[in-house]
DNA sequence: TTAAAATAAGCAAACGTTTGCGTAACTTTT
DNA sequence: AAAAGTTACGCAAACGTTTGCTTATTTTAA
């Protein structure tokens, strides 16, 4: 019969049982007889019986959808991170619809009102860009739908978070660069009304500071977008300081290679002349020359992350909603472009 | 009321109207006047109601859900095609959920179980490495769930395709190889028992053929999984032939990245001693020096082709079935790795 | 041997919508 | 002025499960 499925009232007639009773069957509920249970499994099988889960979702008054929104998905770190979710997610039989804000405000919006439609069990979300008040958010806390954020988070909302420590990182790759000589380091920032990017500056200032280095406005260029086109821009401009940098602390690897690719055309030596830094060790890094020494933000460990601790707040939900935050460790990966020979002092 | 979801029936009370009224105002049908609509309207917003896609589902006996299945979310080609697929997807008002099968025909089936089980309206998928029998997509045929493949595609199931054409792609960049003045052509294949790389192997010795040339199974190397690791063994390999290539031809980028890499540390020249191409366009092929000619397989119009491809057939699921198969066209993107001075014949 | 307890299964409502059909009240036609 | 048509809405069933409560039967305890 092409087109009809199969129901547990179809199961019911042909067993002539009442429809609790298999559904009871199917879930080994202790209260149905071995023997009846068994049966039920195997006409199931021999019908080729699927559960709905549609309407199991309706009257049980919660889904195993997991929502999550990201700015895009093309991105290597995003889609790193939403591997990590969707690996968790399927081992504990959850389902991963994803969305992308395009880092757009009202796309944002918009996606939320999606979920709540659809209601999902918890949300995964890296805020757009635009975004800097997250009351369309808010409504997930009425209605006791858990959220987590990642990497982009929100300070003025009560919620989980997922993220690495940019301070931290950033003062490490600028320390590292100090370490092997560097004096006069410049940054190639984000847009600095996000965090991440603006606790990135601050790392990079900290260092300098511990290490009685003077901080120079000029030796810090704000890119827009994070691309190639963006860190080539800020190079140019960088290299025609009349004191030209000898270090530079990118604020991630594309912008890093976008600088290196102009360096390297105007004859300058990378590390020995100018050494380079990113961050978030992109596969990328290892390809361009000389190979780029990085942060690894650990996207794919993020998402698996993430995931565990929305679960985990999902099955737990009558008890309480714990909002909590976990801090990934990083690693500084050195490679090629910033490996001197170790000043002697 | 934090927890509480207000439903047609709270507005049906409130308005002392019955509830198909309300469900009739809130599509604008207009069998409900006018006024009574907007009334309606205005109460939903005030009371903050949203619709309750689950029990809609189930009373229509549709979702409006896309489910995807890719071997990896976090290969560069999969991520353009979701990319693509969730861009239309959002604008027709479906929402995208993803799987991976990571290349497993064993979790490729438990997928296609949970999707039924989600009673997704139609499924986009490319085929786990693993998978020859396509027995378990069978039963949407059945269910009348529309199925669109792409990439890697299944002959022996009647379903949509959307794929490019490997054989003429690689024809063309065989061809250019040619051109450029390479007479000794190598190529590193894929897993040949894969279409697309089997019809890339098959386009390569069409082009030779054509040409007047010889084909010579030492040529050609297949890498097991096309990853850096094994274009840089299939390499070493072809560069100790005692008749050296003087071009080669790459299943895809990663492969041919490898191949640089070990053709550069050899101390020979690209493309003066080899000209090197690659397949598929990733971002990192403008940044290996030199710049790597490839193809350009369009993966986000690919994605997007699908999505618009399953949708159309979701929505006519009525009228017919028919499958229908898109080849998308490909560019060839030359770059250094292959920009020689012309042979003057 | 009878009461109490355990076992196995059924009844029916509920989850929040959608939709075919029915029916008032009102308007237009002849 | 009666018949026909139109407008605006209600009734109730249905979608496929889940689950609290009840009931019939069997087993155990006293």
């Amino acid at each position: 019969m092409p087109g009809t499925r199969v129901t547990i009232k179809d199961l019911a007639k042909r067993m002539n049982l009442s429809v609790s009773t298999i559904s009871r069957a199917l879930h080994n509920n202790p209260s149905i007889g071995a023997e009846t249970t068994a049966e039920v499994w195997k006409l199931a099988k021999q019908l080729g019986y699927f559960p709905n889960s549609v309407a199991s979702n309706l009257r049980r008054r919660k889904t195993n959808m997991i929502g999550v929104i990201v700015p895009r998905i093309d991105i290597t770190f995003h889609s790193h991170v939403i591997s990590g979710v969707e690996e968790v997610a399927y081992k504990m039989g959850y389902n991963v619809t994803i969305y992308q804000s395009h880092d757009s405000l009202e796309r944002e919006v918009a996606i939320t009102s999606i979920l709540q439609t659809n209601m999902v069990a918890g949300i995964i979300a890296c805020l757009a860009l635009e975004t800097q008040d997250c009351g369309h958010f808010a409504r997930f806390n009425n209605q006791k739908v858990p959220l987590v954020f990642y990497d982009r988070v929100s300070n003025d909302l009560e919620a989980s978070k997922v993220i690495i420590d940019d301070f931290d990182a950033a003062f490490r790759v600028t320390q590292h660069l100090i370490n092997i000589g560097c004096k006069r380091i410049a940054h190639i920032a984000g847009c600095l009304t996000t965090s991440i990017f603006s606790a990135r500056l601050d790392g990079y200032k900290a260092a300098l500071a511990k290490n009685n280095l003077p901080f120079d406005q000029n030796m810090v260029c704000c890119a827009s977008d994070l691309s190639y086109e963006e860190g080539a821009r800020c190079t140019k401009k960088l290299l025609k300081l009349t004191e030209m940098p000898d270090g530079l602390f990118c604020a991630n690897d594309y912008t890093a290679i976008g600088a290196i690719q102009v360096i390297k055309k105007n004859n300058l030596r990378i590390p020995e002349d100018i050494a380079v830094a990113g961050f978030s060790n992109y596969p990328v890094s290892t390809i361009i020359e000389p190979a780029l020494t990085t942060i690894d933000d650990r996207a794919f460990e993020m998402g698996k992350t993430a995931a565990r601790m929305l679960i985990r707040q999902v099955e737990e939900r009558d008890t309480n909603i714990a909002s909590e935050t976990i801090v990934i460790r990083t690693d500084l990966i050195v490679r090629d472009s910033t490996r001197r020979q170790p000043v002697q002092p």
